[in-house]
RNA sequence: GGCCCGUUCGACUAGUGGUUAGGUCACCGCUCUUUCACAGCGGCGGCACGAGUUCGAAUCUCGUACGGGUCACCA
């Protein structure tokens, strides 16, 4: 699945349709890109606050905003809304970037990818804001607010009571134009407030949802630009997604609620509106929406987990969509192919990271090719300090252990084995030791006989299948001591393909080791934890021996 | 609580008036088998409810219930 980049970044410099307005000037009745283009190229645009560890749900977002730009040769924007100063987190964008690059959805403008519609990042547009908030000042349809915060609470405590779920009650409206400036200039604190109309109603046609009506007292008188200066969200996202040229406004659904206030605020300042389009919430079990504090959030999480970026984009695609011929694994290029909003459906779907895991699995197994899971694995084997030979074991590795995980990181647990020799034995592992002492040196024997070329699958395979016909012994009594003697548990591979990618020295010094263990005490399987009650004493003998 | 959104197996979904309601994950069983897995086969399990429209409704309408979101100088 790799990122093709879209030319039309660069289309988008040198259509005049879609410069950028001048920084000075009248506000109003300038065409958006949109409207100035009339072949209706799809913008999108993904637009987190840098809070902290960068959101499933933004990579959800960013997923259906990159392929719908995609499959219509637009563009897709990155922008960066920090606006609140005490949310600030100066590594989240960063972060955020390198989460978009990490799932292939790299931005075509973004604060590190410049463009015509810059800048992108919201706290160096101020000015263009602020711009935006006086025009509608000047003409009636917002108005200044001295409010304190104090006061605010009162305001909010005095509607409650009152049964009003509005947290502010209009009164700065009735200000005068004259006592509003004298206050401003006088150098008093205030917002500036939307004058949100007190009848009607206001209608979001959603995508997904067809219309919404809401009746506009609902609307409440919104703060559009704050006391220090930067905007609201309603303020921002509304004259950037015009600014830039957004088409269409792919955000959770969360927002339907304050959507009139930028349908409004669109009507307000004479622009045409967007396509609105809110996505479904991603919920966890609980059925709630996926929240930082409770739920596993973070995408850098999943992918220290060892889930792949392709799985992970591929397991979002299937979260409130679906392929037309119901293929459940598809690229992302595949999914750009055959995207349609028309397949998407408005019910909130549970992010489950069984579900997750076993797309994972998919990829890592069947999808990706070895030599790419190989690369993708290092990272993991040098965090559990593992070391490989050579690039041809760790594939043989590879090659026997990828149907037994799910992620890469398991492939460090599961497969800890093949990569050192300071390895414990569980207690199903013991067990087995211990009454396989026999089998372990007939075995020891007769792999001893081969020289280390002869380590090949069927010549390993014969050798142990004649020794135990040889014995009339019974397959497990034999099979099971060795497995637990080479890898220290009862699971593994095919024994036979054990011994054979271990080679001949390993193989012997670990039978070796284990019949050491067995006449003089088994070592523990882990021997630097505290032990469980009843075998510590036994134990307490074995120490050293594990090495 | 007000407003808004949503509702097909436990979960992800297909389905747009006529299907024995299909697939996938999970779960259970069987087969394979030296273990663990993988794979294959099979099973369990669903249209929230009630009216209406219609010859006929998972599909259209209304109501109810339930779930969720949202009510900041946060986004």
């Amino acid at each position: 699945m790799k990122t093709t980049q879209n030319p039309t970044a660069q289309n988008a410099a040198t259509n005049p349709a879609i410069n950028p307005v001048s920084p000075v000037g009248p506000v109003k009745n300038q065409p958006s890109a949109q409207e100035g283009d009339l072949t209706q190229q799809i913008v999108t645009r993904i637009a987190p606050s840098p809070t902290g560890d960068p959101h499933v749900g933004t990579a959800y977002q960013s997923l259906f905003d990159y392929v719908a730009a995609r499959q219509a040769g637009g563009r897709f924007i990155f922008r960066l809304e920090d606006t609140d100063q005490n949310r600030y987190n100066p590594e989240s964008e960063a972060k955020l970037l390198e989460m978009l690059d990490w799932l292939g959805l790299s931005p075509d403008e973004s604060p590190l990818k410049d463009g015509p519609h810059g800048p992108y990042r919201q706290s160096q547009r101020l000015d263009i804001y602020k711009r935006h908030a006086e025009e509608l000042l000047a003409e009636g349809q917002a108005y200044r607010a001295f409010e304190s915060a104090e006061e605010l609470e009162e305001i909010r405590k005095d509607l409650q009571r009152r049964g009003l779920s509005y947290g502010y009650d209009g009164r700065a409206r009735s200000l005068s134009a004259e006592e509003s400036e004298a206050r401003a200039k006088a150098g008093e604190n205030f917002v500036i407030r939307f004058k949100s109309p007190q009848k009607g109603e206001t209608i979001i046609q959603d995508v997904l949802r067809g219309p919404i009506s809401v009746p506009n007292q609902e609307v409440q008188d919104v703060v559009l630009l704050k006391s220090d200066g930067f905007p609201t969200y309603h303020l921002a996202v509304v004259v950037d997604d015009h600014l830039m040229g957004v088409s269409h406004v792919i955000r959770g659904e969360e927002w339907i609620p304050t959507a009139p206030i930028h349908v409004l605020l669109y009507q307000a300042f004479g622009w045409q509106e967007p396509k609105w389009v809110h996505m479904p919430l991603l919920r966890n079990t609980s059925l709630k929406k996926l929240s930082k504090r409770h739920d596993d959030t973070s995408v850098a999480s999943y992918r220290q987990q060892g889930i792949v970026a392709e799985a992970l984009l591929n397991y979002l695609g299937t979260m409130g969509w679906s392929m037309p011929d119901g293929r459940e694994f598809f690229s992302l290029e595949e999914m750009i192919k055959h995207f349609s909003f028309k397949r998407l459906s408005p019910g909130a779907p549970v992010f489950d990271l069984k579900r997750l895991r076993h797309y994972n699995a998919k990829y890592i197994r069947e999808i990706l090719p070895l030599e790419t899971i190989a690369e993708r694995v290092k990272p993991f084997l040098a965090v559990a300090g593992l070391q490989y030979k050579n690039e041809d074991y760790l594939l043989d590795v590879l090659d026997i252990m990828l149907e037994r995980i799910e992620t890469l990181a398991e492939f460090a647990e599961k497969a800890a084995y093949f990569f050192t020799d300071s390895f414990g034995y569980d207690e199903q592992a013991r067990k087995k030791l211990e009454g396989g002492q026999v089998h372990l040196e007939g075995l020891e024997r007769e792999l001893a006989l081969l020289d280390s070329y002869s380590y090949d699958y069927d010549t390993v395979n014969d050798t142990i299948r004649n020794y135990v016909k040889s014995q009339g012994a019974r397959m497990p009594d034999v099979m099971q001591p060795l497995r637990a003697a080479l890898t220290g548990s009862l699971s593994s591979p095919d024994i036979a393909e054990v011994v054979s990618v271990l080679g001949r020295k390993r193989v012997l010094q670990r039978i070796g080791r284990a019949l050491i263990a067995i006449t003089q005490g088994l070592p523990d399987d882990k021997p630097e934890k505290p032990q469980k009650e009843g075998e510590a004493a036994e134990k307490k003998q074995e120490k050293g021996k594990d090495t």
